[in-house]
DNA sequence: CCAGTATCGACTGTAAACAGTCGACTTATG
DNA sequence: CATAAGTCGACTGTTTACAGTCGATACTGG
């Protein structure tokens, strides 16, 4: 048994908490718990086979996200995303990843992002022959790794916290709608725009990007 | 005993969570409880008479604002700012204010939104006069207004998640250096270019408020 | 029949107890 | 003396039980 590889060494034993957060961010974002249902907890532990106490600290977490909404007397409910809503999501995920795209070009040595960026755009290519949600996942990651890139902790912090709700956004929309604004080439264009290092070109590139996406959205 | 007023009956019983989050808040903020201090569940569970399970509730969320950070074994620890961190936390601040001031300047209707920052100019004028901790108050009552008149919930929120960091950047930097950056007249400048309508010159009017009182902070 | 009161079930909020992991220290062994 | 094994205390993670609030329903009295 001698020899055990690095990455075995480096495991990590996820908490029960940590995990019901990943099934229940995925269960919503999803849809499959739908908008406005509202979330019992003792339903949900005996559902997840954990306590009520670990829940609970899941469900904040989620609230905190913005994928929950706490109604009378503490219940929590899966949010339900209006038009406006969307459009206000969008527009500060437009903000942090315009900053993004900003911070990068400023960049003194930009060569290691823009070799990420275009395994990223790599991923993207590939995942255009997979499934709608691959294809999301991809997209995100793209976008999660243009905020990563920048170094800045709570750039990419605030990102990841509206995540879910951006998720949620292309849920509510339709998987196609949400795929129709992940084409290769738009993604393309912002590295490209990076590239240049011109950051008031890369802002507006993304800003524009953003725009569009809420649009269609929203259609 | 019959004409209760209004207030009365709109009282709000706030849960031990909701009172714990806030004491907890305010004494990281204000350097009571010191960066790099262990938080140990059970020791703050005592001085603050509520069981760990309602503890580890706030604990969860003050982590998710980024003022504690994990360490090994789930440890949290109040989180420590250097100035790279410092002047990230400005830089997504500038972003998310920039974009609430463009927002304010779309709107049709400006007329209730500068009455309203005229009088969070007032009060950072009668502030003057008080300590340092309510200039401090004022200054960022003054900002979440900025938010909170945009409408955009996703907005105010994700500044709200922020607003513990910019109170720690301020604390790093000591309460002087902070209330350097909170002259009335410099938040006059912001209202003024906000009442142009013109959403290039508030943006830019923001980057340049932020950029400076990020490079006092650090100085 | 209607209004007031009582009861009960469905929750959420909270506390107390149990369980597991780790580091520091002590003890045993070659 | 150095190393390995054992022990214990200091935590964090989790579970179980208790407590309170509310709405819905049933009951009672005028």
């Amino acid at each position: 048994m001698a020899g055990l590889t690095a990455p075995l060494l480096g495991l990590e034993k996820k908490s029960l908490r940590e995990q019901a957060l990943s099934a229940l961010r995925t269960a919503i974002t999803s849809g499959e718990l739908e908008p406005g249902r509202h979330l019992v907890e003792t339903e949900l532990s005996e559902m997840l086979q954990i306590s009520r106490g670990t829940l609970r600290e899941a469900l904040r977490q989620l609230e905190q996200e913005g994928l929950l909404s706490a109604g009378p007397r503490g219940r929590l409910s899966v949010r339900h995303l209006d038009e406006k809503e969307i459009r206000d999501i969008y527009a500060v995920r437009a903000a942090l990843e315009s900053l993004a795209a900003r911070s990068l070009c400023e960049l003194p040595d930009r060569q290691h992002v823009t070799e990420s960026l275009h395994k990223a755009i790599d991923a993207m290519t590939a995942a255009t022959t997979g499934t709608l949600e691959e294809r999301i996942e991809s997209d995100l990651e793209f976008h999660r790794t243009l905020c990563r890139l920048t170094g800045n902790e709570t750039l990419l912090h605030s990102w990841e916290s509206l995540e879910g709700s951006i998720r949620m956004s292309i849920m509510f929309a339709g998987l196609e709608k949400g795929v129709s604004n992940m084409s290769v080439d738009r993604h393309k264009d912002i590295v490209g725009a990076i590239d240049t290092g011109d950051a008031t070109l890369a802002r507006k590139t993304i800003l524009e990007h953003m725009d569009t996406a809420a649009a269609n959205l929203v259609a």
